[in-house]
DNA sequence: CGCCAGGCCGTGT
DNA sequence: ACACGGCATGGC
């Protein structure tokens, strides 16, 4: 079911290619800044920090918290996630020398913990760093995802992380190592393009590519 | 004005 | 383990 969503979503979006060539720096602080946040909001946060040069790991950590607070004020939670994004940062030198590639080298069984012990890091944060900013084979779940697999009747109302991203991976079953990378980036990238138009707390379901998966509960409105 | 946005955390049960 | 409220700001 999942694989049958996945290329119906592929083939109404065509390829998404999320965040191509962008620095994984860049894409991390996304990562943080994007929580319960819009993307335009996340933009401008980024743009703040691209016009003072600070998409820059050294440069980011010795910048007061003060101004990061004012950099990163139109995205939200400026406090919260000001100390997150240093926390961060203060990880990756003492982890990996400040070298994202270095970061990357660790096993993902290694890494996933590590990142989720650091404040500001859930489940979502800490997949989306390790698929889009380093590569791994990860499963990113949110909100959209959520919403799509309950209307269809596929998980139920309070379903946990894990039990939603098992499901995800149930698309991919037969896939190993980079296809297995490449379709779970373009995965999560359908689902949030989807999600934004036609998976909001009401659902919009006309044009909606996902409509003609009948819900298996009749009376659960898709 | 009210609701929402690509969550996470501390607290109370 | 799970539910709930708070966190900040901007768009519509």
């Amino acid at each position: 079911m999942l694989r049958a969503m996945y290329e119906r979503l592929a083939e109404a979006y065509g390829p998404q290619h999320w965040w191509p060539g962008e620095a994984p720096l860049e894409i991390t602080l996304g990562a943080y800044l994007t929580q319960n946040t819009s993307w335009r909001a996340v933009e401008r946060s980024l743009g703040n920090l691209r016009n003072r040069g600070l998409l820059d790991a050294a440069g980011l950590l010795a910048t007061p918290e003060e101004e990061l607070h004012v950099l990163l004020r139109p995205s939200g939670y400026m406090v919260r996630k000001s100390a997150a994004i240093r926390a961060f940062l203060g990880f990756l030198f003492a982890e990996a020398g400040g070298s994202f590639e270095r970061l990357a080298a660790m096993r993902t069984e290694v890494l996933r913990p590590k990142l989720l012990a650091l404040p500001g890091v859930g489940p979502e944060t800490a997949d989306a760093i390790l698929l889009y900013a380093l590569g791994h084979e990860a499963m990113v779940v949110d909100e959209y995802l959520r919403r799509v697999t309950v209307r269809h009747g596929l998980t139920e109302e309070r379903s946990s992380y894990e039990v939603i991203q098992r499901l995800a991976w149930s698309a991919f079953a037969g896939e190993r190592g980079k296809a297995r990378v490449r379709h779970a980036n373009e995965f999560h990238a359908l689902i949030v393009m989807v999600g934004k138009e036609h998976c909001g707390p009401k659902p919009r379901c006309a044009g909606c590519p996902l409509a003609c998966f009948p819900a298996l509960l009749p009376e659960r409105s898709i």
